[in-house]
DNA sequence: TTCAAACTGTCGCTAATACGACAATTAACC
DNA sequence: GGTTAATTGTCGTATTAGCGACAGTTTGAA
């Protein structure tokens, strides 16, 4: 992979572009470009941190097991996100698990080198509050989410979440699709397949989605957006 | 209120008690004690982060109304506890409402003395960040629990959690009492009230708590513990 | 072309829970 | 003490959604 096929691809991230361009340079020679496999685990929750990651091709699921060994999906890593940062900053054993979920290209930023660059520019610490208050802030919304929608409205923030995902900041265009499956979509909703394929089937009478084999095409993006307002 | 009397209820929060001795004192100084009526508004979601705040004594309620009306609880910040620092980092509006449940004292640290702060102790910012990563833990043990509980383990984690938030680090001894009637604590897990009610009975059957008007009386802290467990 | 695996569509049963209603209890204030 | 507001206890009913079961569809690989 050339540098410069990555370098498009980390400035979708906002938080990214927004770096100093020295900075982006040195974060980029740091980086080591990772491979993985589909499925094989990138780190395991309660393992000790040990480096800063971001998605350059493929997909990061990242989850948790309940004790009775159903997986809870708390949302998937696409392309230009970082991911990992937290046990960077207080020290603290990861918060989920990690998995490729389709044969994945990461960039991995190990805790060593990232410890020696903010030593080095301590100017870079309000760029990172930033990132873990962005963090804050998806995740409040999430629980607001879980809290105040029905589950049909929930399952459409997560299309939307998701879609704008691959997309960033660009306009969701009519059309845009979502390789996941309707099993996939139930674990993050904490429901169950059926359920999932009950409220799809509706969306689709609606004309706000079309349902396809392992992927969803978003028909009306602002009804989507409707249905998911708080 | 004088200093001496904050002071302890200050160092209840292990966080602001690791900062350094120094700058403690500089918080304490640049602080300005503010006095609330129960249900008096701290701040409102939207708003600008004017400040950061710190309860002293009484009861502040983090909360959400849906567009419905329905409010929803994140939580409540008791005696030693910070907050409102998100909106002071990334210089976004606040994520909640924030409501003196009862009579309140709270000290207030005004965004130009904070940023003043920083500007002079940049040495700080590791401590600021570690507070954001705490904060995000609990985010994302509260989404754990949300995906992964039934809606009895559920509760038990959250009379857990405010026994916890009012004892702090110190063991919670069979008989800690809390003051929090069924219906907040229903809007809390987002469910009903009747139902919070028939729960709270079979506890009581149990003998892991007792139930009484306007509040709960913790006697078996151990299986609550194991009530909620992941 | 065939086969297996993954995914989707649908039915019916059951459990959980929201919500209205109303009575009983407790606390607080005069 | 008496009155009022807040809180709790308990119905019954309606709705939601989980889950097993099974057939149909799509995909990819032999």
């Amino acid at each position: 992979m050339q540098l410069d096929t990555i370098r498009p691809i980390l400035s979708q991230s906002s938080w990214f572009k927004s770096l100093p361009q020295d900075v982006i340079e040195q974060l980029i020679t740091a980086a080591k470009l990772k491979r993985l496999d589909a499925g094989q685990l990138v780190y395991q929750k309660h393992d000790l941190g040990d480096g800063l990651f971001c998605v350059v091709s493929g997909r990061v699921r990242l989850s948790n097991v309940t004790l009775e060994g159903k997986e809870l999906i708390l949302t998937w890593m696409q392309p230009g996100s970082w991911f990992g940062e937290i046990s960077l900053f207080d020290g603290l054993p990861r918060a989920h698990d990690a998995h490729a979920d389709e044969p994945c290209e990461l960039l991995k930023i190990s805790s060593v080198d990232f410890k020696a660059l903010l030593k080095q520019r301590p100017d870079l610490y309000p760029h990172f509050m930033r990132l873990l208050c962005q963090r804050i802030r998806t995740t409040f919304a999430f629980i607001d989410e879980t809290g105040s929608l029905s589950l049909k409205g929930k399952l459409c923030g997560r299309i939307l979440l998701l879609a704008e995902g691959l997309e960033h900041q660009a306009p969701i265009e009519r059309g845009t699709s979502l390789s996941i499956s309707q099993e996939s979509l139930a674990l993050m909703l904490h429901s169950s397949r059926q359920t999932v394929n009950k409220l799809l089937q509706e969306l689709q009478q609606q004309a706000v989605i079309e349902v396809h084999y392992g992927q969803l095409i978003i028909l009306d993006h602002a009804k989507l957006k409707t249905l998911c307002q708080i």
